[in-house]
Order: structure tokens, then sequence, then C-alpha cells
DNA sequence: CAGTGGGCCTGAGTGC
DNA sequence: TGCACTCAGGCCCACT
């Protein structure tokens, strides 16, 4: 579920309402990819001042340090007055006077992580090395390119890793470069400035038009407030093996690269 | 440094 | 209905 677009139409689902909060409790289920890091009575008090994102991670600002949640392959976020009493798969709750703040998350791939600040050990170790964010005004064709040209791995798997550019998961990689042109197996370095050009376009097309139909729920991906996104009904080739391509006919193939499938039509993504 | 593969978890779906 | 198996939206780490 949760890349770019779903992290972000979370975001944007209870930033506000959460600004100003003070916590007053914290609840723990089962442990979750990665250990809180502080006692949580440490957060005990703390106002949460705002609520920014960078790539897949949500950054609470707090009074006295940095909350990071990551929704991993599987999680969710509400944010209500109340919410019902904790199921098996609710393994954090962050109690406030503004509300409550629940990670929901089957698989526990996600993860709560509380640092004193974003320079921090920890938060670095987690954040350092993330790429450039794709909606923002330092995400050029001339940046993207510098990124590429060090990379000679399919461009699927590059936009994927995160390294050169975040938030691309694996449903908007095949989206992006079926508007981008690009077969999916074409080696990064190999894109010359023209197809760059279309391919930042794409990403920021796409990424933007996701964000704007409220995320892409396959399966149970809402909102803090719950709403289900809409982008799933416009994806062109995303699980769509065998089906014609909307724009020529041709019958859409998949692949598996780096044990992650990948889709594109053969006539309109040149190698 | 760059690239590859394994592993972390659970639930849904498929085929027998 | 039950079981074994495959697959799933992410990302860190060990290894080559």
């Amino acid at each position: 579920m949760p890349e770019l677009p779903e992290v972000e139409v979370t975001r944007q689902s209870f930033a506000a309402r959460i600004a100003g909060a003070h916590i007053t409790a914290v609840r723990l289920g089962k442990p979750l990819r990665w250990p809180l890091g502080c006692a949580p009575g440490q957060l005990l008090g703390q106002q949460v001042l705002g609520v920014r994102r960078r790539g897949k991670y949500l950054l609470l600002d707090l009074s006295d340090g940095l909350l990071l949640l990551h929704l991993g392959m599987s999680g969710s976020l509400r944010f209500a007055p109340a919410l019902p009493a904790p199921g098996a798969h609710d393994h954090f709750d962050l109690v406030t006077d503004h509300g409550l703040l629940r990670l929901h998350d089957p698989r526990r791939f996600g993860a709560a992580v509380f640092t004193p600040g974003e320079q921090s050990a920890p938060a670095r170790k987690l954040l350092g090395a993330l790429g450039l964010e794709p909606l923002d005004d330092g995400f050029t064709p001339a940046a993207l390119q510098a990124g590429l040209v060090r990379h000679r791995a399919p461009i699927k798997q590059v936009l994927l890793a995160g390294k050169v550019v975040v938030g691309v998961g694996n449903i908007y990689a095949s989206e992006v470069l079926f508007l981008a042109g690009i077969r999916p197996t074409t080696a990064a370095c190999a894109l010359g400035p023209v197809r760059v050009r279309r391919l930042h376009r794409a990403i920021r097309e796409v990424l933007a038009r996701a964000v704007a139909r409220g995320g892409t729920t396959l399966r149970d991906f809402s909102s803090a407030e719950g709403q289900a996104g809409h982008f799933q009904t416009e994806t062109r080739v995303y699980g769509r093996a065998g089906q014609p391509c909307t724009a020529c006919g041709a019958a859409i193939h998949s692949l598996v690269q780096g044990q992650r499938s990948s889709f594109y039509c053969p006539r309109c993504q040149r190698p």
C-alpha cells in the first residue's frame, strides 16, 4: 500500500488536527520493525508541533524530539477523538488531548521511532540516504539525471531503491515508466536527457495525480480519516498482465525484477 | 561504491 | 473444509 501518495494523503488527513496536541499516553502492541527507541514515558507531556513527510516517513515534530512513523507494507494510521479498543494488529497508540493516533499494521514492517532530532544519529541512519523529494522544487531533470548516471541497474529497480528519488514504490514505478515510455529493464545510466526529462515529468504527474485521488486502495489503505483512495481505477499497467494496453491495445507484459513484479507495454515502452 | 539476494511478518487467494 | 503453497504496496543488511 503505502507509497509516497498514500503517506502524503495520510499526513494531510490529520496534520492540522493533531498540531498543538499534548501527548497524554502511549500504548505499544506487538513489536514493530524497530523498537520505539525510548521509554514510552518520555513522550508524555510533549507537544506535537506539526507533521512533515520525508519519502515514505512521517515526521512528527515534538516539543522535545522527533517521532518517525513508517507504514511499511501494510500499515495505516487513524486519527480520531476516540477509537475502539485496540485490535490484534493495532501496535502503536499515541493518545493526545486532540485525539488518538493509531498505527494499524498486520505485517508489522512499519515502525514508530523516537529520536532526539532530525540530525541525531538514529534519524540520520533512517533518513540520511534518501534521495530527492519528487514533488519539491529541487527535483529537476538535471538532478534526476545526475542521480541516474551512477546506476547501471534497471531503471525500475533504481526508482524503487529510493537512493535517487524517494517515494516511488512498486505500483507507481510501473505506472511512471509507462507514462514515460521507458521499458523497466532499461539501464538507468543509459537514459539520455530527453528520456530523463520525460521520466521526470512522469514521476511528478503520477504522484501528484495519485495524491489528488486520495492514493491507491488495493486492499485496505485509507487515510487517517478512514477515506479510501481512488487511483487504482486509473492504473494503466500495474496488475494488468495479459490485458490490452489502454494506449495501443498490445498485451501488457509482466516480469520479475529484484523479486518484485513489473508491468509494461512492449509497444509503448522502448528499451 | 554498486548490485544482488535473504529476511522480516501476516493475510488473502489458489489449487488440490 | 483443510492444507500447502504463492504472493503482496517496503526496506535494511550481509555479502559479492
